[in-house]
DNA sequence: TTTAGGG
DNA sequence: CCCTAAA
């Protein structure tokens, strides 16, 4: 390492020219893997059915109607408040094909006993393990199974395992990177590429729920912001608005991962799926709604509100709240991240989907608690490599689960540390700064670097008596102001290596542009 | 991914 | 702290 020359250069004694000069940031950016979301090779789709008496158990409102009309469901429903019910009445047959053009139907068992259907097929003691769940579309479609042909534990689902690529461990920002990918990316991914089988048409029509239409513009309003309230009530209440008819082809509900022994009976394998599809369904069982790719939170809104009218992108969800999964979730150990990552869609995690869709939108609990749960419950324990349990969450699952993270002022160490590094580095550098002085902080990114020089900069600038929380000395609060002063009247161009800065004032003295 | 700023 | 347009 070159030795590093101090001069005294008024507040920036010890100012040293950058250890590391920047360079185009094609240079130093790390390449990722891009994922390849072209990757169609499906995780196997499974196939399943709803037992009329899951979705009876489940729904909060029973609101049947005539086998005729199985697959058509009108809106709105009876309560506004309520989204669990469902207007899925009965079961129809669904088929599958794998990889192994393996195909298997899944009978409606209209009253019958799954048990007693496959009663012959349990010698083998049906070694079956249920090892995730993450989701498989439901009636009225088909939907295709994958079964392992071979001894291998686990199933290669390469265009997750490219999307799972992002969980690196070594991210220095893991945590917050995979969070912002779970509810800000996977968000904008519509339902349509990936589940097309998860079908509405919509239409329209006229007369008939009016009534229940203005109870929900009474309702919703409730917890809204003034300001929004506003908005509201300028809108609807008396508009006469058209009516949506929906007619759902299919839900989509988690996918179910299977593990059979080669030698099981076809029966048994069937079995399992059932058992795997009642594990799901069995319990409360909610609606979900996605509207273009993202999920419908807020109960208390219309329709028109949220958007949702004809010819929109609107897909129906079923999720299950799997508090009483039996099966522990397995954690991928953390040395073999990368290699897991490709295949963790096999993981038999707990989706962290089904926990959510319990709390839906008025819960706060978060991800972070889910996924960690098992751990300390603290944001620092948040590390990467925990994040390596994480399980495969469907785009549509990793919506809304996410949470602010917990606010951690900065000590008055860490803001000497800043302080430094911006003498040194400059305001523009932040990732460098981030490397040079809180690089083992996981839990303050660049980006809060930047923000908290932001708040320095105004804190020094207003009167002792307005600053709050811990009071940061004086002197430090000095030098951010010559640092500030000094880095913005130099461009980036030109801070390449600055030896002499300024005087105690903040005045330059000489810079040695290079 | 980083930077830069507004919210 | 969050969100996100730009680069």
């Amino acid at each position: 390492m070159v030795s590093k020359k101090s001069i005294y250069y008024g507040r920036f004694d010890g100012f040293q020219a950058p250890t590391v000069p920047k360079a185009p940031r094609s240079i130093r950016r790390i390449s990722h893997g891009k994922s390849s979301e072209g990757s169609k090779i499906s995780p196997f789709d499974l196939l399943a059915a709803i037992a009329d008496q899951l979705l009876q158990e489940s729904e909060s409102s029973t609101s049947s109607t005539s086998p005729e009309q199985k697959d058509q469901i009108t809106l709105p429903k009876e309560s506004p408040q309520s989204d669990n019910d469902s207007g899925l009445e009965h079961v129809s047959d669904v088929k599958t094909s794998g990889f192994l053009n393996n195909h298997v139907k899944l009978e409606p068992c209209e009253g019958k006993n799954v048990d007693k259907m496959e009663k012959d097929a349990s010698s083998h003691g049906d070694v079956c393990n249920f090892k995730s769940c993450s989701s498989v579309n439901l009636p009225f479609q088909n939907v295709k199974m994958g079964i392992r042909d071979d001894d291998k534990n686990s199933f290669k689902f390469n265009h997750r395992g490219s999307k799972m690529r992002a969980f690196r461990s070594q991210s220095i920002a893991g945590y917050r990177r995979i969070r912002k990918m779970l509810i800000s990316k996977y968000r904008k991914v519509t339902s349509k590429k990936d589940y097309e089988l998860t079908n509405t048409t919509i239409g329209e029509t006229k007369p008939l729920y009016q009534n229940r239409k203005r109870i929900y513009n009474q309702e919703r309003c409730q917890i809204e912001t003034p300001k929004r309230r506003k908005l509201l009530h300028e809108k609807s209440d008396n508009e006469d608005s058209t009516h949506v008819k929906f007619s759902i082809k299919s839900f989509k509900v988690p996918e179910l991962y299977i593990e059979v022994p080669e030698t099981a009976t076809v029966g048994s394998l069937k079995r399992t799926v059932m058992e795997g599809v009642s594990a799901i369904l069995a319990g409360e069982l909610h609606v979900g709604i996605l509207l273009e790719g993202k999920k419908v939170k807020d109960n208390n809104r219309t329709l028109q509100q949220t958007g949702i009218s004809k010819n929109c992108d609107l897909g129906f969800t079923l999720e299950p709240s799997f508090l009483n999964q039996k099966e522990p979730p397995l954690l991928i150990p953390n040395d073999t991240n990368q290699e897991l990552i490709a295949t963790s869609a096999v993981t038999p995690i707990m989706d962290v989907g089904f926990l959510n869709s319990s709390l839906d939108c008025h819960s706060e609990t978060s991800l972070d608690y889910h996924v960690d749960k098992n751990q300390e419950i603290m944001p620092e324990s948040l590390t990467e490599e925990k994040m390596t349990v994480l399980p495969f969450l469907e785009p549509t699952k990793k919506v809304e689960v996410s949470q602010r993270r917990i606010r951690r002022p900065f000590s008055v160490s860490e803001v000497e540390a800043l302080v430094e590094a911006v003498e040194t580095l400059g305001t523009g550098r932040w990732r460098d700064i981030k490397l040079r002085a809180f690089d083992d902080a996981n839990h303050r990114t660049y980006v809060d670097l930047k923000d908290k020089w932001k708040t320095l900069v105004h804190t020094a600038g207003i009167a002792p008596q307005q600053r709050r929380g811990e009071p940061v000395p004086q002197d430090l609060l000095d030098r951010v102001l010559s640092a500030h002063s000094y880095w913005s009247q130099h461009q980036r161009k030109h801070q390449t290596k600055p030896v002499q800065i300024m005087d105690g004032s903040g005045l330059e003295m000489g810079c040695i542009k290079i």
